[in-house]
DNA sequence: TGATATGTTATCTT
DNA sequence: CAAGATAACATATC
């Protein structure tokens, strides 16, 4: 599902469809997911299309901002002028009509997704909820550390899947980093040594990274505007039976998520 | 049929 | 009290 790097695709990929276009009006098809003022917008512009954590959010010309979250089960569809045979219609919670005929749609399944219009204040008090953006330059490594000491007694998986803590980062790349850094995700986070400490920052960005050269990673049901990613089929340990050495990897229950180690490569 | 899937948060527990 | 653990949310798929 959409964890940073898919986010980063898709809101790559709306700056370069929606970026300038102006909205004509907006449908609103679930008012749970959906905010049903958007109904009122008309003639507003999109300015830009940027990410924090794995919010994505709009920037409209009017000082408001639409900040919205894929969950689980969002997706977005743009269709042009020339469109065929697309079944957007199926899960439609949104859609958002272009002054040039184009539209763009807010999918969701399970429908716990939203799309909520803000002003710049309470955009700001909700963006600062999350923690650091692991790809920021300021995030370096004794940052890292400190994140470490604060939450020395949970569990580093749980850690680095806790949004307040670090932005992004979710069930898929959590266990990705804690696999090459040879690192069992039950450790707690005050155990780490040094050499592992540094080890998993250099892999959780570099893994990071790379995905987001793949578009992310397609697994179930995501998917970004174009299709899907590539990098699902570079992964080590997520939805596999044995990891990159033939081991045979162990499936166990980490915080309720379905988690998948290598007990001879993870310590 | 029921277990499982993911992100986040509200609520329970230690 | 605070930090950590877990249940809940809605629904499709196996």
């Amino acid at each position: 599902m959409p964890e940073l790097p898919e986010v980063e695709t898709i809101v790559r990929q709306l700056n370069d469809k929606v970026s300038g276009k102006k909205i004509s009006n907006v449908e609103v098809y679930d008012s749970m997911v959906v905010d049903e003022r958007l109904k009122k917008i008309s003639a507003v512009k999109i300015k830009n299309v940027f990410r924090r954590a794995k919010s994505i959010i709009f920037e409209l010309d009017d000082e408001k901002f639409l900040l919205t979250h894929l969950r689980m089960t969002g997706h977005f569809h743009y269709l042009g002028c020339k469109r065929i045979n697309h079944n957007y219609k199926k899960f439609m919670v949104g859609k958002f009509n272009f002054s040039d005929g184009s539209f763009l749609t807010h999918n969701s399944i399970r429908k716990f997704g939203s799309i909520r219009l803000l002003d710049r204040e309470q955009l700001d008090a909700e963006l600062n909820k999350y923690g650091p953006e692991p790809l920021d330059d300021n995030f370096t490594l004794k940052e890292f550390r400190d994140l470490l000491y604060q939450k020395s007694r949970s569990n580093i998986k749980t850690m680095l899947m806790d949004p307040k803590v670090i932005a992004g980062i979710g069930n898929i790349y959590a266990q990705e980093a804690l696999y090459y850094s040879g690192i069992f995700p039950f450790r707690k986070a005050g155990s780490l040594s040094v050499s592992e400490s540094s080890l998993l920052y250099k892999n959780l960005r570099e893994i990071l990274h790379r995905a987001i050269k793949e578009q992310g990673c397609t697994v179930d049901n995501y998917s970004n505007l174009e299709g899907s990613g590539g990098f699902q089929n570079f992964l080590a340990v997520y939805g596999k039976e044995k990891c990159l050495k033939g081991h045979d990897l162990t499936k166990i229950k980490l915080g309720g998520r379905g988690t998948s180690y290598c007990g001879r490569c993870q310590k």
